[in-house]
DNA sequence: AAGTCGTGGAC
DNA sequence: TGTCCAAGACT
């Protein structure tokens, strides 16, 4: 749940899960479209898919334990370099290095004296906190912690707590005078106004919110919402003199991204095809 | 290995 | 207002 989404944001729906899906093998006996259910609006509803499918996993491969082992928790779905770390240093205490978005930017700062980190590297990022890891296990998993909650408290990516800082006197960035970042500029995400991804998610909340198979007709008068189109449609009023057809039709939805975000729905397998033109959320 | 994947708060 | 970005993973 925590994978690209704020801490806030997790910690209720978190508390709701565990209350009704105790262990993996609570998760696991249930079918995968009731967790993307209870997922509900926390995004990238795959996340639900996989943590259903790891469930699954530890299920059968491992008695309904969660391993402790970083390989055997990396060969779960859904579970990478960060969260497989993040189980056996927090859950089992063991002392590996954790690096999030949160870390990479405290060593950037601190220790590179850069003002953001390089784009994330595997090899070098788990490097450079082994290097910094305290050598006493329980020390290890206070340690990274540490680094993640100093990284989304103090020295965050948007106006950094400097003034606030416990390690400011240390600070290779601070001594360094502030340096403006100079590396590659990380790429614009595209606008979520009209994207596939704003259809899947029109599509995504359908399919959660009914109990029947949705219909391709019902899919289609999902997009665009009406007081979307009409804030669209007073903007152009505003700019432009007179307004084309052309321009009018823009604001429908091209009939190919429809289906460019249902088949990818399906690819996904966070729908599927019950019969013609109907779909439901997983049921296996 | 660069693209893709949701949602919503902050500024 | 639009832009950034948030405990990443997968292809």
């Amino acid at each position: 749940m925590l994978q690209q989404t704020p801490v806030n944001r997790v910690i209720p729906r978190l508390a709701e899960w565990l209350e009704r899906w105790p262990t993996p093998g609570d998760l696991a006996a249930v079918p995968p479209g009731e967790a993307v259910r209870a997922w509900a609006t926390l995004g990238y509803p795959r996340r639900a898919l996989w943590l259903h499918s790891a469930a699954v996993e530890i299920t059968q491969r491992h008695g309904g334990v969660v391993p402790s082992d970083i390989d055997e928790l990396l060969a779960l779905s859904g579970i990478g370099d960060y969260t497989a770390r993040a189980v056996a240093a927090f859950a089992y205490g063991l002392r590996h290095p954790v690096v999030d978005t949160n870390t990479r930017r405290v060593i950037a700062r601190a220790v590179a004296g850069q003002a953001e980190p390089a784009p994330p590297s595997r090899t070098r990022d788990l490097d450079a906190m082994g290097a910094l890891l305290p050598l006493p296990r329980g020390d290890a998993a206070i340690f990274n912690a540490g680094m993640m909650e100093l990284g989304a408290v103090v020295c965050t990516a948007k106006n950094p707590r400097c003034g606030d800082c416990p390690i400011q006197s240390s600070c290779a960035w601070r001594l360094a005078g502030y340096p403006a970042y100079s590396g590659p500029r990380k790429a614009v995400q595209k606008k979520f106004e009209g994207s596939d991804r704003q259809v899947r998610g029109l599509i995504m909340a359908e399919l959660r919110a009914t109990h029947h198979p949705v219909t391709d007709a019902e899919i289609t008068g999902l997009w665009p919402d009406p007081a979307q189109r009409d804030r669209a449609l007073a903007e152009l009023r505003a700019t432009h003199h007179p307004v084309t057809d052309a321009e009018i039709t823009g604001l429908w939805p091209d009939p190919a991204q429809r289906d460019r975000a249902l088949a990818g729905l399906l690819a996904d397998g966070l729908a599927v095809a019950t019969g013609p033109g109907r779909y439901t959320l997983p049921h296996e």
